[in-house]
DNA sequence: CTCGTGTACATTGGATCCAATCTGACTATT
DNA sequence: AATAGTCAGATTGGATCCAATGTACACGAG
């Protein structure tokens, strides 16, 4: 393989959390997952730097890394950042997309649907990240979007439930549409909107998620 | 010393970006580097995916870290996120500032003045900064006060030369002083406004260092 | 002279080993 | 019985060592 392994520990490091593999709150034992990993420590503690700058992962000396637990209060501030950026990201979308770029999100939404019918948790959260991803790409801000994906990540743990319960499947596939629709008639406001409506929607299911 | 290594350098290493020790696009190489700090690889290492997860410093496979060299679409870009984020946090400071954080505030504003007059360049930075994180803080999301202070690091390198030239330090001085005084009116738009102005003519004169 | 090939050197990537620190249980003293 | 102190085991932090990769320069063919 080409790529370093701190590199590819830190993927499925995220991996890890995302699917609850490694729970909130949970100590992170170095040893142990690395030999998990079938890796040594020294790569494994440069993936945890970095998922530390994330805030993926908090470190105490001397006593080791911890999973990031949210409450209530730190999921809010998650959400209300991104609330800011993505509203930033869609305006200057919606100034830039071509009728490709469309087709092609539009294909991803296809897909995400067609992944809620038929495969697993893990499959259908990145075919939604692959469709809302699509549009933020397109604003042309590079960083906006890497600041975007580690306020996901951040809240992913939480968020596995969100396409568990098969009664939101509908409403999900509703929002979608709305929003795709807003971006072909390139109403900014509109997408924001969608996209605010849609966010609230999740927050409401994943911060209710806090509670048990 | 009780704090690990790894954070130690990762300080010094902002420091060292800050004031151009390292130069944007140079490489880092790492055995000369980890001499030059009286440590081994391994905190180096650590630290440097710290800074890369950032975006200070740059990562290529085999080939070594390198210092992020800003374009000037790339420091457009990291201003419109910053102006973003800092409305937003200056509304919601507005909210919620005593008096007693006024009072502190001030103090820090005019340490500042204190600062430009008498200190060196490094001394007058951390000033300034002090002086903004201090409103900052109050909006009491930590989260995006963080994202905020990576914000500054990013441009710090290029932005020494902002305290330089003395001609402006009048500028500055009247713009923190309209800004402390919206502030103390609670007046948020008032505020986020001087901050814009405030902000505007720093990557003005921040941006044309690019070009040298 | 230009372009490709090979080889030596410099540098990074990763594993192992040792030192420093923390945790928790056990003992002794009040 | 409660608290302080001590010691052993577990875990993290850091240094050294070796392997893997990339780079630059010399050499030879076209």
């Amino acid at each position: 393989m080409n790529t370093p392994l701190a590199t590819q520990v830190s993927e499925r490091l995220r991996e890890d959390l995302l699917t609850r593999s490694l729970l909130p709150g949970q100590q992170i034992v170095q040893e142990a997952l690395a030999e998990r990993y079938g890796v040594s420590r020294v790569p494994l503690r440069e993936a945890l730097k970095e998922l530390e700058a994330e805030g993926l992962v908090t470190h105490e000396p001397h006593r080791g890394y911890f999973v990031t637990e949210l409450n209530a209060a730190e999921m809010a501030e998650v959400y209300s950042i991104r609330a800011l950026l993505e509203a930033d990201a869609i305006r200057r979308a919606c100034q830039r997309l071509s009728d490709a770029d469309l087709a092609h999100i539009d294909e991803l939404r296809r897909a995400f649907e067609d992944a809620l019918l038929h495969s697993d948790l893990e499959t259908i959260a990145s075919a939604n990240r692959a469709f809302h991803f699509a549009i933020f790409d397109a604003c042309g801000l590079p960083r906006l979007v890497r600041l975007l994906r580690t306020l996901w990540d951040a809240t992913d743990a939480y968020r596995s439930l969100y396409f568990q319960d098969s009664g939101t499947h509908k409403h999900i596939c509703a929002e979608h549409l709305a929003h795709m629709e807003a971006l072909t008639r390139r109403d900014a406001e509109g997408a924001v909107e969608t996209q605010r409506l849609h966010r609230e929607r999740s927050v409401l299911i994943v911060s209710s998620s806090l509670r048990s």
